[in-house]
Order: structure tokens, then C-alpha cells, then sequence
DNA sequence: AATATCCAGGATATGTAATGTCCTGGATAG
DNA sequence: CTATCCAGGACATTACATATCCTGGATATT
């Protein structure tokens, strides 16, 4: 039960393109911000994109850049653009096979091993959405010159 | 981002084995109950005995019990004993490589992107803390005749 | 004591999803 | 017209969950 790395990705790269001032930066630059592969981090930035979190510009000078500010986007926002919005817990109604399953009549209500798990899931849902990425960034040093720096690595 | 599938045969497995009425069941009435793959089964059975959740008996007649009330299990033991402890979200310390990290100064605190992460997922495990197998067992039918067919099903 | 039954655990497939790469096509600035 | 960039499909690679098998140890029964 692992999260995708994509996830890692996008929270940084989103953080560093506001530091980058609004203007579209180009996936290689942001790739090579944090050293990761460029061709991959691009289909991250695609589902960003189609989530809505990000518009992308074709052509020269061309790139992607944000579409809200940062206290409008949060964890959730960006955990579900990369990871989907399945549920980790996946009921596959095994209260309904083997011996019990057909020894007993079927069941009427949902499950409520799956109804518990997704309560847990609730929770973190909610905790993700209550976190903005301007609250992350506020925690960062992002004083001038560090500021200087990514724009500088974002070139 | 989908958890193991162990979680939700160990959740029904413990539930059914409280049904059982105490006396050892053996894996493979436990696979059979719900057509589960013994052997595999087995193994998440022993992760639970080594998490201390279940006791195993060698020999004849043998099998595994509940080392304690379904009250005093909640679902955090269950998913820790079958995925493990490790945080979902796993930083990779991305802030430190590439252009930004060759650029930038060390970093001195934790990484808030990973403290973000896992503030949520603390509120994960507090919700799965705070609910036990006996509240679940509770929403479910438990009735005197499902109770008889759970025990003929383990038989 | 001998035997049958059960769990413990290592070694080894198999399947699936995440990860990573490549290529073609379309859009746009210069 | 050309160079640069994103869009997206196809494919290779890797990691991990899933599944199976086998040997050994423990124990109740005969």
C-alpha cells in the first residue's frame, strides 16, 4: 500500500511553479528542477492538467503553469488527480463466496467490514482536504534568495 | 495506491473465527469458509500470530484462536499486522537532488510536503484505531441461525 | 513408538500495476 | 517554414502482491 511517487512529484513541482512566477515552464525544466525523468514526469503533468489544476501551453516559450493560487489547491486535490479517486479498500464481497456464502441467504446491506474501512478513509480524505499547498509553502523557507535560486533552476 | 487484499480476509477471518466459539480452527476450514487460496491465507494467518492478534496450535486438532475479545481488536492492528507499519506516503527527499538541491543549501527540518502527507495519514490510523472488530460485528447479522451456519461452514 | 495432522517458513512462480522510455502527431511562436 | 513544446498511445522494465510448493517441527491419537 504504497503511493505512487508521482504524487511526491507533482506536490513539488506545483510548489515550484509559483515560486516561477506564473509564467509556463517547460516539463523538461521541471524535470530537471529535481532531477527526475522528464518523459515520465510529463504524463504526471497531463493528468494534473486534465484535473484541471494546471493549463498547458503548446508551442515555443510554451509549458505548464497554474491555474489557482496555492490556497486553493489541496492535498486531495492533487492526490486524486494522480492517484484516482478509487477507494484504497477494495470490497470484493467475500462474505458472499465459499461455504458461508452459500450456506447463508445473500446479504441485503452493504458490507460492514467495508462500510468501517471507508470510514477510516473518510477521515484521511478529509484531513488531505483541509490542507492547502500555500500552508506547505508557508512552512518552507522560501526567503528571497531561495527564491532566486528556483527561479534559477527552473531557466 | 490499492491495500492488500490479506486486509479484508484477515478482518472476515477474525470475525469468523470469534463465531467459532473459541476452539482452534484450521487454515484451511478458515480458506474454505470463503474460498480463499489456503496456503496464501496461511501466510497472513501467520502474520497475525506474529502481531499477536491470533495463537496458533500444531497438531492434530489444531489450528488458530483469537488471542483476545473482537473489542480489543481494532481495524489499525489488523491492516499494521497484514501491510506493515510503513507510511503510505514515503518521501524520497526529491527537495535535495536535481538543479534545487545542487543549488540550494542543505535543508535543515523535515520536509513539509512529507509532514503534510503524514498529518493525514495520522487521522487515517486514529480512525482505524478507534473502531473494533465488535462494533463491526455488531452491525452485521449475527443472528442465531447465521451464527450456526458460520459454525457448520468452519466444520 | 508410530502415524497422521497441523502450523512455520523458505524458495519459487505468476500476475498486475507502477515506473520508465520511445515515437508520432498537433499546436504555436518566431 | 521551422523549431519547440505538449498530447497521447505503444512498449519495456521493475517492483510488489498474489499464489504455490516443499521441508521441517510440533502434537494428538492410536
Amino acid at each position: 500500500m504504497r503511493m505512487a511517487k508521482g504524487v511526491e512529484w507533482a506536490l513539488h513541482t506545483l510548489l515550484n511553479l509559483d515560486m516561477a512566477g506564473g509564467g509556463p515552464v517547460g516539463s523538461s525544466q521541471l524535470a530537471q528542477a529535481h532531477g527526475l525523468p522528464a518523459p515520465y514526469l510529463n504524463k504526471q503533468l497531463q493528468q494534473l492538467s486534465r484535473a484541471g489544476l494546471l493549463a498547458s501551453t503548446p508551442g515555443p516559450r510554451g509549458g505548464f503553469s497554474l491555474t489557482r493560487p496555492l490556497d486553493a489547491i489541496t492535498l486531495l486535490d492533487v492526490v486524486q488527480a494522480i492517484e484516482g479517486d478509487a477507494d484504497m479498500f477494495q470490497c470484493t464481497e467475500i462474505r458472499c463466496c465459499g461455504r458461508i456464502g452459500e450456506l447463508s441467504p445473500r446479504p441485503t446491506g452493504p458490507c460492514p467490514v467495508k462500510n468501517a474501512m471507508s470510514r477510516a478513509e473518510a477521515s484521511w480524505r478529509e484531513a488531505l482536504a483541509a490542507q492547502t499547498l500555500a500552508e506547505i509553502k508557508a512552512e518552507l523557507d522560501t526567503g528571497p534568495v531561495v527564491g532566486e535560486i528556483i527561479r534559477a533552476a527552473l531557466r
